[in-house]
RNA sequence: GCUGACAUGGCACAGGCGGUAGCGCACUUCAUUGGUAAUGAAGAGGUCACGGGUUCAAGUCCCGUUGUCAGCUCCA
């Protein structure tokens, strides 16, 4: 494909390529920008980008526009592309821009040209009648469009202020066959199946009440995946020197004044009055921590102190962004603090962020880091700002970790540096992070002795590692489809019965694996084998033991895995080694 | 919080123009005692999210509330 590129340049690239799917979508977008133009005139277009999967266009409408509009689109958008227009690029100085965009009204155009210098030259790309201020890239001609789809509706602020009118955003997709599009559209339908709040229900892991929005609810399957999951937690945690506490879930608002949160953070905060006074409910365990850290003097002898604390925290999240598992409104934070001097943080840093990925590549996971910086509404100097930052992109630099900046996104208190996962449909989460602290410190007027005999100020690190245990899990069901590794399966082994009269053996068999400390059930209904081993399969259950008279007489166990179907008859000794190595 | 859509037995769904609810799976009972993804039969389960309104009559139409979903904003 040929690809016009702002400057008037032409480059030849593929679909497959990054700049050809971006020229590719962006030019559908035109085409939709078109569509809407030619239907319903009086619609104001704002900007309209190539997304990771698509596009999407922002409109602002003199009507109510919903899905029902979308056959109509369609069928313009089709004829758009059937007429086969040849995209022309141009550039204008900026008087001239203005004078276009006033001619056809476009308000939104006009606002983002007024903010541009004017001796900027600006690009435009034209499609027939459709003519629209852009920086491309596009594609040539609209008939290389053979596959698109209108996918949803949804508002959006105009620039993505909050203060702002809210738009109608449209999201599509396109390809340049048929056969894509249906790929692409079979696999969204996959990736609905990995759903962890489907396969959470499925499996009988969480679930969620009208009385309790953004609570969730750990069931008994749940609550021994997340209490497995907590295991694995605190081994590798003693073998890192942390020692684990526990502080209260709601301290009195003076507390709160000293951390700032009070100032900071009170909207989101749950608060209630004790004996007239205000306690709130913890959004985050640090305070109680500071306090713990307090109730002694300490040495630079004992430092790095690591503090760690699986803190039930509380926010009340808007309740437009709850989500399942992944944003809840109560969670169990895998947190730690660690107080160090100065010298100490750039190999605590590496230390953390080293043990965050040793957990991630265990699961298999992939994962981005992003570094946010100093927010508006923040609390501390510039140097200490900068001092923070400064120590969070070297030790990144150290450790060759790629990063991104994410300019004015960190905690009020500091600098940090987030790891995000994945979940099925590609959204990102934040999960781990590392916050470097100036400012807790100061305000619980923590210190140690140092070398010198005189008083220092500790550094401290807030860093966790699955994030919240909740929104791994999440992460957790949805990577592995549910199909979760024998370790961390709520139920290892399904002993299937094919007739009751053997049910002696069955138990014999049973004790056995309980003895081994291996999580087992049996399926003793009057039901036909095959239906079992469905009913098994269906539950993600790893190893299945089918046991009737052959098995009995023979003391041997038939066994099928969940992944690679019939393993044929052996020993229960030979079973229990297959598990050990593979980990129970 | 904002914009839009949705809300029917445990689960997944049907219910053109308003005439007081259906199917499948699961569940219970009975029969069947079987060999690697669904044995057969019978039965029980719903004040159609909640609160108002329109109407002789509302699952169905209107308004509100709550919750869910998609996205925005925000965040672990």
């Amino acid at each position: 494909m040929k690809i016009k590129m702002k400057d008037g340049s032409i480059r030849e690239a593929d679909f497959k390529e990054e700049l050809g799917k971006n020229a590719f979508w962006h030019t559908t977008a035109h085409i939709l920008a078109q569509a809407i133009k030619r239907l319903y005139p009086d619609t104001k277009c704002a900007i309209g980008p190539s997304i990771k999967n698509g596009f999407y266009y922002d409109f602002d409408f003199h009507f109510h526009f919903s899905e029902e509009n979308f056959a109509e689109v369609e069928a313009e958008m089709k004829k758009i592309v059937n007429e086969n227009l040849q995209l022309k690029h141009f550039i204008v100085d900026h008087k001239k821009a203005i004078q276009i965009m006033e001619e056809k009204n476009e308000s939104y155009k006009i606002e983002l040209l007024n903010e541009l210098p004017k001796e900027e030259k600006i690009s435009f790309y034209q499609q027939g009648e459709y003519l629209e201020m852009c920086a491309g890239p596009h594609i040539a001609y609209t008939n290389a469009i053979k596959a698109f789809k209108l996918l949803s509706i949804a508002g959006a602020y105009w620039r993505g202020n909050e203060k702002n009118k809210m738009l109608t955003r449209i999201y599509g997709i396109s390809f340049p066959s048929k056969d894509l599009l249906e790929e692409y559209l079979n696999q969204l339908e996959e990736a609905k199946k990995r759903d962890h709040r489907k396969l959470g229900k499925e499996l009988g892991l969480f679930a969620l009440f009208e009385e309790g929005p953004g609570f969730p609810f750990f069931l008994p399957k749940g609550l021994l995946l997340k209490n497995l999951l907590i295991d694995y937690w605190r081994k590798l945690h003693i073998r890192e020197g942390y020692m684990e506490i526990s502080t209260p879930i709601m301290l009195n608002r003076q507390l709160w004044e000293t951390s700032g949160h009070w100032n900071y953070y009170k909207d989101k905060m749950y608060t209630t009055l004790i004996d007239e006074t205000d306690f709130a409910v913890k959004p985050m365990s640090c305070p109680g921590s500071m306090l713990v850290y307090k109730m002694e003097p300490h040495s630079y002898r004992e430092f790095p102190m690591r503090i760690s604390e699986l803190g039930l925290i509380h926010r009340n999240e808007k309740s437009g962004t709850l989500h399942g598992l992944m944003r809840v409104r109560c969670c169990t934070q895998d947190d730690a603090h660690i107080f160090m001097t100065p010298e100490q943080i750039q190999d605590e840093i590496k230390g953390v962020a080293h043990l965050i990925d040793e957990v991630y590549s265990n699961f298999g996971f992939h994962y981005h880091v992003e570094l946010s910086t100093r927010p508006e509404n923040s609390i501390g100097s510039d140097k200490d700002w900068e001092m923070a930052t400064n120590s969070l992109k070297n030790a990144l630099d150290d450790l060759k970790l790629p990063y991104i900046i994410n300019e004015g996104d960190g905690a009020f208190y500091g600098p940090k540096v987030d790891f995000h996962l994945e979940d099925s449909i590609g959204r990102t989460w934040q999960c781990g992070t590392i916050q470097l602290d100036f400012q807790l410190p100061q305000r619980f007027k923590a210190e140690y002795i140092g070398e010198d005999g005189n008083k220092h100020q500790p550094i401290m690190i807030h860093r966790v590692v699955f994030g919240s245990i909740e929104r791994f899990i999440g992460i957790l069901i949805e990577h592995f489809a549910g199909k979760f590794p024998l370790w961390l399966s709520p139920v290892q082994v399904k002993i299937l019965s094919i007739s009751d009269k053997y049910m002696n053996y069955i138990k014999e068999i049973e004790m056995t694996l309980k003895k081994e400390g291996i999580r087992c059930e049996v399926d003793e209904r009057a039901e036909k084998i095959g239906y079992k081993i469905r009913s098994a399969q269906l539950e993600k259950i790893p190893y299945m033991l089918i046991i009737g008279e052959k098995e009995a007489k023979t003391s041997c166990v038939s066994v099928r895995k969940r992944d690679d179907g019939d393993l044929g008859s052996m020993p229960i000794k030979q079973l229990l080694e297959i598990l050990q190595k593979e980990g129970i």
